[in-house]
DNA sequence: CTGAAAGCGCTTACAG
DNA sequence: CTGAAAGCGCTTACAG
């Protein structure tokens, strides 16, 4: 079907050294000879063959990127990024989606069916644990996304989620705001982030001599905006009405909002509402919804460096990379 | 590093041939053999070189997709609905993106240095036209999605964009609205979704009687948010003001709908606003957005259907496939 | 039911 | 600077 090196060697009346030499741009190759290859190259349309080549080289060029769910926004726009930084680098981009189950996201560092083909995984895990990390068979360069999990084995990109959350509360509480809720903790073990995002939020109000009722701590088995919704509800209905609300990501965020307008809650007069993440919908929500930014393209590009670094023979112990992010205030905490 | 065929094969006393028996679960295999084969297997954790295996029967179980952009909610949904169905049917997908640029959309098209490897191409084209389609060397299958592009070699996925405009559009006059405007319309040849949504759009008009301003149709490079904002600033700024617009696209409407909230216009009581693609966004707006529906799991549905037919030998002239599309009335248009 | 062997298309030491 | 040849790990006619 397709044209071989050997088809064109023959019709250019050179070895196929010669002709592999010339495809991949070696130097070794006189002026004369090259030109006349790259005519036959043109001439029938070389392609090379991708399997032989990492057959022989035992490279594909393919990375596996595993996040929990594509059409979260969030991921949306974290995808966009690395596939953009991979590309540059030559590499091609397989995204699968976990959903956060647990199975799948072992299935696919066990480097299952599909897996063996990457040089290497970019994974976000949502309910992987240290264990599962270390005891990974896996040889290939694996970098993690945003939980902390402390692997020494793994680099490790990922923002100060304690720090960011203890920014948020912050923030609302320079309001003046004084009883202030939470979306978004989890209780299952391998809820990482969402700990650590309460853990933030805890010290500010510790910080600043705040009562941290547990009712107005809502849980999230999800980040998305019907779950914000029903929390933001919840909080509506319960004993205690917050004047501010930390989300612990946009789309609950953008759930809670939904659930204020159709309660007639004013936003931020009566509740102010921070998100956490910064996806471009939060930008036109009325009111545009203040949020915590994480350097998305920086979290991309250093994940990406990090597997080229690796693949390179980099193999010192696990590398944590922290990215900075920024807070951002809008009208939804009266900016 | 990674153990073979071979290496099991010598481990278990048998030839590669019985082990490669075994792994792919032929049927004449002795069952104490396989048993013990299957040992060996399990115990030296063999995975099977994906590279040899292409390679030797000529198929990567790998499909590209090819979407303009990744972040955008409707091409994000759509994305996890192919990579869903194309997993459940055994193949790995491949995502890219274009922006819609169209020399990125011919190299791919042209399987370019990447598409060398995929067994077939479900693309989205924004910029690709009929001749760029026809000239394509591609043996392997493309299935076109979004677009009509008359195209008689490939098949081709789609929505009636004429009919679901015309529909939108009937919905804003049977409200009673009488002048309505449109943000979506594109000047580029290469538009031609943009050019069949604005063609439904001038025959409900037509039909209803209804003039078409020439300064009510707004055009839209892209279709974002952003886009969606200033147009409508536009045309809240205009000569004539528009009791009713009809967005191409829900981005767009999303953008529309905060221009009206920063400028004091109620939805739907003064205008009336209506998009198009039913992203999960729209039904938590204030107001949620009415929108027309296209079933995007029967479009990924009948994508991977129409690579998988192809792959097992159809080669009947390129079909066009319609999928349903429905009209959801929410809040932004009085429901 | 199982074995020995060819060959998929490439890269790359080894010669020259 | 170029050629002849081995071999990456697999699948699969061909024998037996």
């Amino acid at each position: 079907m397709a044209v071989t090196l050997r088809q064109v060697a023959q019709m250019s009346g050179v070895s196929v050294r010669t002709v592999s030499n010339v495809v991949n741009g070696f130097h070794h190759v006189a002026p004369e000879t090259r030109e006349r290859v790259q005519l036959v190259l043109d001439a029938v349309g070389y392609r090379p063959n991708a399997a032989a080549r990492s057959l022989r080289t035992g490279r594909t060029g393919l990375v596996g990127l595993v996040v929990p769910a594509l059409d979260q926004p969030y991921f949306a726009e974290l995808t966009r990024a690395i596939v953009a930084h991979a590309t540059e680098q030559g590499f091609t981009v397989v995204v699968d989606q976990t959903d956060g189950d647990p199975e799948r996201e072992r299935d696919l560092l066990a480097a299952g069916p599909r897996g063996a083909m990457f040089d290497g995984l970019i994974l976000n895990p949502l309910a992987l644990n240290l264990a599962d990390l270390e005891a990974s068979p896996e040889r290939r360069p694996v970098v993690l996304l945003g939980e902390r999990t402390l692997s020494t084995r793994h680099d490790h990109v990922h923002i100060d989620n304690v720090a960011a959350a203890r920014a948020a509360t912050q923030h609302l509480i320079s309001l003046g705001r004084r009883t202030i809720a939470g979306i978004g903790s989890q209780d299952s073990p391998s809820g990482q982030s969402a700990r650590l995002r309460a853990e933030g939020m805890m010290t500010a109000l510790a910080e600043a001599g705040l009562p941290a009722h547990p009712a107005l701590l809502r849980t999230a088995p999800r980040y998305d905006r019907t779950v914000g919704y029903q929390q933001m509800m919840a909080l509506l209905d319960g004993a205690i009405t917050p004047d501010a609300v930390f989300c612990f990501s946009d789309m609950l965020a953008v759930g809670a909002l939904r659930a204020c307008a159709e309660r007639g809650v004013r936003v931020p007069q009566d509740i102010a509402l921070i998100g956490f993440d910064d996806v471009e919908e939060t930008r036109f929500t009325t009111p545009s919804l203040s949020t915590i930014r994480p350097d998305k393209d920086a979290i991309a590009r250093s994940a990406v460096e990090r597997m080229v670094a690796r693949m390179q023979g980099d193999d010192s112990p696990g590398i944590e990379v922290e990215i900075p992010f920024e807070l951002v205030a809008r009208e939804s905490t009266g900016a």
